[in-house]
RNA sequence: GCCAGAGUAGCUCAGGGGUAGAGCACUUCCUUGGUAAGGAAGGGGUCAGGGGUUCAAUUCCCCUCUCCGGCUCCA
């Protein structure tokens, strides 16, 4: 008899060989249904995998990640199953479960290329495999043997993996007649997979390596019931709808133009209102914490960047230099801010009591970007950050983080943004060459952000060889209406540049000494942030950015001077206020400034000019009833008021 | 940059080797209305651009540009 301990703390004896299915059929047969794999001794086992020990054992369901990544990695087993019956001699890469479903990478033979429209027919194949409901096998073997098997069926990445493997630790998964380099662990059986689309397909390279050959990576994602699929794919639909591009093009936020250049926003007349609003806050909000605003050029000579390190390291991969036509003097456009305001700093002398200065400049940076990786607002070629060097002392470094840490919050909350999260990003102990410094200042660096981060009680996940060339970095990010990740916030260590820059302060002892430098962003991007916020709110914006934050509608052309005369007052209010006087019925113009997400919409007809009033409509809440003008005027500052304190 | 798909009116899309289509938007007219679509008429297209095949190309083929989905990259 072997022990069996229950998440629970209880236990069970149970007849040595029993299989983790069997125990759950015991507990109740209906359990069994719903699990899919389990937890032993903290490892993940099939469930059909005897256990021989006293083990603590976890049955996990559809609602467990373990439970979902093991349902997807056999169904990408099951579509390998379906390719290998419809494009015999296809060779196969890896399958692995993804976040959302699961690929595989695959390699048809000779020149078929399988695109699209092939998806259902493969989808089909799958399903009629499934329902046959086939065994998944675990076999342990040698790697000689795993490698001739491979060999044999002529499958060139499968040998590769083999070869990087250590022998002792290899196994095999069969289902039907499909047999893979697997660690496991898998579904009972293929018959729990009862709903299946295919989603996507696209090239990959092999290994993630360029210089190999691309593969064709086939994405899917199945369920155990039809439903939650219908279920899944609605809120794939809904996630669309709020996608920044279709929005920013809907309601005339920002364009692109093939004239102008790939990945070069223009921005409309509505979205460069929320641009600029966003600056103006944040203006004001640095102002308060002492920053100081810069300005600096679109260009710098190229010797300044060769000074900074960003030419050796990113010269051969930048927008290349221009010249001067008379003095052939070189400048490039400027992909960062910083080594500008490193000879701001350098102006003039600083003494260690003025410490930390701080420069902080809306500053358009340039950065050339691979065409296929563009997208809308999200990834671009120019794009304005809201950058700010802090220089400080060493003994200030950890503080001034922490303050940068809660300005950061402090406007993400402010804007809702609350499906966030932070990453360390350090550099990668085994390729060095890759940045510049020494390891002192590289230790000492990470060791600042990561107590910083932890003395703010931030949640972080620390990834190495993620850090600037010249420092590491607490970064913030979120994701967009598709799922895709994207950094906003960013703040990084640098004792680089100060060095590059010979930048000084006097000491209390009278002495030369090297400031520090932190490299920090709040949006990131202004174009990325936005992005995100018209995601987020799906174009439906907080009042304070809203670019037009009422429209008045006359119930009839009979009512249109008094429209207008609420139109001036609350424009010289600075209630930016459009008029709907289209001799359309009133039912129409609300619809059509909904649809517009205009935040206040003012029915004005008989009532309202007798009472000299309006009639309130709160976008996507109805009817509010009526104010007088000057109430209306006082309520819209304090909405805003509020939206702006916490 | 690489792999695959796409590009038809301002927008969303249908069509297809032989006068180019719809809905919305726009213009004009009728309607003057009370909280999410009133009616009629009209204007609008080098079917992304360039080459080819053909008696004939928007449709088939090739190239270029742009966009979409990934990969690689991302100061």
């Amino acid at each position: 008899m072997i022990k069996i301990t229950f998440p629970d703390g209880t236990t069970k004896d149970y007849k040595k060989g029993i299989t983790s299915l069997e125990i759950a059929e015991q507990i109740n047969p209906g359990l069994a249904k719903e699990v899919y794999v389990a937890t032993v001794n903290g490892e993940i086992y099939d469930l059909s995998r005897p256990l021989y020990n006293d083990s603590t054992l976890k049955l996990h369901k559809w609602d467990d990640e373990e439970a979902r990544h093991a349902f997807w990695h056999s169904s990408a087993h099951l579509m390998a199953e379906a390719l290998e019956s419809l494009y015999p001699g296809i060779k196969f890469g890896i399958g692995p479960a993804i976040e959302n479903g699961f690929y595989y990478d695959v390699d048809p033979a000779d020149d078929t290329v399988i695109t699209e429209a092939d998806l259902p027919i493969i989808e089909n194949k799958m399903k009629e495999l499934a329902s046959l409901n086939q065994i998944f096998t675990r076999k342990e073997v040698t790697k000689k043997e795993a490698f001739d098997l491979f060999t044999k069926k002529g499958d060139e990445y499968k040998t590769e993996l083999i070869n990087e493997l250590e022998d002792g630790t290899i196994t095999l998964y069969s289902s039907g007649n499909f047999i893979d380099l697997c660690r496991g662990p898998h579904l009972p059986s293929t018959g729990s997979v009862k709903a299946i689309k295919l989603t996507s397909i696209a090239g990959a390279y092999w290994r993630g390596d360029e210089k190999r050959k691309m593969l064709t990576r086939i994405y899917g994602i199945t369920f155990p019931r039809q439903k939650m699929l219908d279920e899944y794919l609605v809120i794939l639909e809904e996630a669309k709808r709020r996608d920044h591009r279709k929005i920013g093009k809907e309601l005339e936020l920002f364009s692109f133009s093939p004239k102008v250049g790939m990945g070069l926003p223009l921005w409309l007349p509505k979205g460069a209102d929320i641009r600029q609003n966003l600056i103006d806050f944040l203006t004001r909000l640095l102002k308060k914490h002492g920053y100081k605003i810069v300005a600096t050029p679109h260009i710098g000579n190229v010797n300044l960047y060769k000074l900074s390190g960003h030419y050796e390291k990113y010269g051969s991969s930048s927008f290349q230099p221009m010249s001067t036509p008379q003095e052939g003097e070189q400048f490039m456009l400027k992909p960062m801010n910083c080594p500008h305001h490193c000879e701001i700093y350098n102006v003039t002398p600083h003494s260690y009591k003025e410490l930390p200065v701080r420069l902080a400049e809306f500053g358009t940076v340039y950065r050339y970007e691979q065409s296929g990786e563009l997208h809308g607002l999200t990834r671009v070629r120019s794009f304005t950050q809201d950058d700010a060097h802090h220089f400080c002392r060493p003994d200030q470094l950890r503080e001034e983080f922490k303050k940068i840490i809660d300005l950061i919050l402090y406007i993400f909350k402010i804007l809702n943004l609350n499906d966030f999260t932070a990453q360390i990003s350090l550099r990668d102990p085994d390729n060095k060459e890759k940045y510049i410094g020494t390891d002192e200042n590289w230790d000492k660096a990470e060791q600042d952000i990561i107590s910083a981060a932890g003395e703010k009680n931030l949640i972080t996940t620390v990834v190495r060889g993620e850090a600037a060339f010249y420092g590491p970095k607490l970064d913030f990010m979120v994701k967009d209406a598709i799922g895709r990740k994207w950094q906003l916030g960013t703040i990084q260590v640098d004792y680089n540049l100060p060095e590059r820059f010979d930048l000084s302060y006097t000491g209390s002892d009278n002495q030369r000494h090297r400031p520090v430098m932190i490299h920090r962003a709040v949006f990131g991007s202004l174009e990325r942030f936005i992005a995100v916020l018209i995601e987020n709110t799906a174009g439906k914006f907080p009042l304070w950015l809203a670019p037009e934050k009422a429209v008045i509608i006359p119930v009839s052309d009979k009512f249109n001077d008094y429209a207008l005369k609420i139109l001036q007052i609350l424009n010289n209010s600075d209630i930016c206020t459009l008029i709907d006087d289209r001799s359309e019925k009133l039912g129409k113009k609300i619809r059509d400034n909904e649809l517009k997400r205009i935040p206040y919409l003012l029915i004005v007809g008989e009532k309202e000019v007798e009472n000299n009033t309006v009639s309130i409509r709160k976008q996507g809440d109805g009817d509010k009833g009526n104010m007088t003008i000057d109430e209306f005027v006082s309520f819209i500052k304090e909405e805003i008021n509020k939206e702006l304190s916490l």
